[in-house]
DNA sequence: TCAACTATCACATTTGAAAAGT
DNA sequence: AACTTTTCAAATGTGATAGTTG
């Protein structure tokens, strides 16, 4: 659903409102439906997660608020194309401990540490129909991750050296202030985009790895200019003027499988300033695999069945800091991805999650 | 006191959009 | 009006340094 200045305003107090309601803990519902939504999500850049969790992917926090990468891109099926829908994301803390990078690897470190109250992300595009919701992958591409507790940006406020999950909720409602009032949902997970949050990468094959797949990170690629232009100037520095002739290298194509353009396709897609890509639809993004191209197995993940404990504090809804009035900008159309990994684990199976209301998620009830 | 671990900051680089110039 | 160039904002990881902890 396209946002426009008018809708914008509206989004602001829908947000408000359900912040509100969130925290009164009423359980009252109204204008959501009593059966949860019947519903399938499948994991889009699922390839590329899986490489990192091969690894153990790691996630920056800052400050200010870093980007997820890759971001949490899936493609929802099931729903009825008339019926409005909400889309949510929740980062869910995996187990109770803390980790610490050691020995090459990570460790369990202890419990964890007390958690910022839950925030649950509304997509901007809620409510949308169904079809909307199915025509177009649901990219949460803008979400940011802070270690700021004080954060009033709606920033996804996370503890560093910690496990989190990406938890995507998904309720029939038309109206977004009736989320809060306990709705039903389907909700989906998937186990590759477990992720630990740092504040610096302690795996160099992680930022190795990023490298090699976020555009933006491009200047630091094998014998980018960064890193020549860097480690030049410091040993010119060092009395060593003798110019490299490395900067002079013509950029590097995306050469490598593990290079570029796999995650967002192109940076137009992820610039804030990029009018929303649902505006020119693409054809069969989510669905449809590049021609030519072999795609991994990419089943339909079904609900979840279990979930992880509650964590009983108050549910925020942080605001989307980058909804702009132009709308939310959908990512460019899926360009044709690196060959798969030819040992890459099938998707563990999505965790399918019986029924029950968000409050009772809460532990409210 | 010291070492290890963690957090923060300035920096150089990339990209695309917007603004300015031709 | 159309095209080209410049400027800007947002994004990235690096590396140095400061703070914390045991």
């Amino acid at each position: 659903m396209m946002m426009d200045q008018v809708h914008f305003g509206d989004y602001l107090l829908r947000q408000q409102m359900l912040h509100a309601a969130s925290l009164s803990g009423l359980q009252h519902r109204v204008g959501a439906d009593a059966e949860p939504p019947a519903c399938e999500a499948r994991l889009l850049n699922g390839d590329l997660w899986r490489r990192f969790h091969d690894i153990g992917t790691e996630m920056i926090i800052t400050k200010g608020g870093r980007r997820m990468f890759p971001s949490l891109r899936i493609s929802l099926g099931g729903l009825d194309p008339r019926e409005e829908y909400c889309v949510l994301l929740e980062l869910a803390l995996v187990g109770r401990r803390r980790w610490r990078w050691a020995g090459g690897a990570w460790a369990p470190a202890g419990g964890a540490e007390p958690q910022s109250p839950r925030r649950l992300m509304l997509h901007p595009d809620s409510p949308a129909p169904g079809h909307h919701w199915t025509a177009n992958p649901v990219s949460f591409s803008k979400l940011k991750l802070t270690n700021n507790t004080m954060d009033a940006q709606g920033h996804m406020v996370l503890t560093s050296m910690h496990k989190y999950r990406p938890r995507v909720l998904v309720v029939r409602a038309r109206d977004a202030a009736a989320l809060a009032w306990g709705a039903p949902h389907a909700s989906f997970s998937f186990n590759e985009t477990e992720f630990i949050a740092v504040t610096a990468y302690q795996n160099d094959r992680i930022t190795k790895l990023k490298i090699d797949n976020n555009p933006f990170a491009k200047g630091f690629r094998a014998c980018g200019q960064s890193k020549c232009k860097r480690k030049s100037t410091d040993s010119g520095s060092e009395g060593n003027p003798e110019p490299s002739a490395e900067p002079s290298e013509p950029k590097r194509p995306c050469s490598d499988a593990a290079s570029s353009c796999s995650e967002e396709g192109s940076l137009r897609s992820s610039s804030p300033r990029s009018p929303p890509l649902v505006e020119s639809p693409a054809p069969c993004l989510p669905v449809v695999p590049p021609e030519n191209v072999t795609p991994p197995p990419a089943p339909f993940y079904p609900p979840e069945l279990a979930y992880l404990p509650p964590l009983h504090m108050p549910m925020h809804l942080g605001l989307w800091s980058s909804a702009m009035p132009g709308g939310f900008p959908w990512p460019a159309p899926l360009p044709a991805p690196a060959p798969p990994a030819p040992r890459s684990p099938p998707p563990a199976p999505c965790r399918r999650l019986k029924s029950f209301t968000i409050s009772a998620l809460l532990g409210e009830g």
